[in-house]
DNA sequence: TCAAAGATACATGAATAATGCATATTATAA
DNA sequence: TTATAATATGCATTATTCATGTATCTTTGA
């Protein structure tokens, strides 16, 4: 019972963007590309990940539009949207799957006809996500001077 | 994202004993023991199951003081408690172990020192649980009568 | 004393997550 | 136009954890 290492770096990722392109409001939803993108490798060095896994994180993200990717020379990746607009009940739904917690078929429980459990632990699952949806990636940057830091020195 | 069978096995054998004994209420938290006991045979077959992982999660419950085991010929087990005594959230967060969601140690995440994700994950976790705890073994048992004929039934 | 039950330790198998490697595609700059 | 730097993509491999199997010990009642 825990978030897969794949949906973690995909948070990671954003918070390092926000940290780096600041709190952007934006009327049209999409943010403006900064000077240097940010590439995989940036983010390999300030984490010490490895860039396979990363590199599909950021495609992830990319078809998700959370972030807009950027082929060839100079290019990267930046947030597509701004640090309050992206909630994170839907990046943590959307990287770890929405799958039920628990399993009733595969193979099949004879007790399902009767069974009251998953009705209970799917209601729990929407509750917990019911609760991260009140925080967006404007709040994982409440110390975001702190981050930069932290991200600048890393690597 | 999902629970282990070992705790999916936990709580079905806990139903299959709550719906076999009854909801008998018990002032001294102890019930008796029932003319013929449950064994992991009766469990296995009723579910299709391994005898030896379901061996494992019996001998885990009778740790847990949640049924009472008896070795040796005529042996087997049943609920230590009445089920309305039982709390889910506490039968789920013993057999699944109760680390944290997100992992920030192993290896370790530069962004630590100024990361608001892991409170927040820990808190909906916290949240989920909570939803667990208004529930009792009692609860899983409203549909007792057809439970029985399920069980009696299969194998 | 035998047989039926759980207790326990260790080994193996299976599933899935994580990582690695190779190559294709794209875009920019020289 | 060509070299280069970036993401995109598919497949292979490794690592981890969960699930299962085998063997043997211990306990208890008949």
């Amino acid at each position: 019972m825990q978030l897969k290492k794949y949906t973690d770096y995909g948070l990671r990722i954003l918070m390092y963007l926000g940290a780096k392109e600041g709190a952007k409001e934006s009327s049209n939803n999409r943010t403006e590309a900064p000077e240097r993108l940010t590439t995989i490798k940036d983010i390999c060095e300030t984490f010490s990940l490895s860039s396979n896994h990363v590199n599909k994180v950021v495609h992830h993200l990319g078809r998700l539009q959370l972030i807009e990717t950027r082929r060839g020379k100079n290019g990267g990746f930046f947030l597509a949207k701004a640090p309050n607009e992206i909630r994170l009940d839907y990046v943590i739904r959307q990287l770890e799957g929405d799958e039920p917690w628990i399993e009733c078929h595969n193979p099949y429980c004879v007790a399902l006809p009767a069974c009251e459990l998953n009705g209970i632990v799917a209601r729990g699952k929407e509750l917990f996500y019911d609760y991260l949806r009140e925080f967006t990636l404007a709040d994982l940057l409440k110390k975001r001077g702190q981050l930069q830091q932290i991200f600048s020195t890393a690597s």
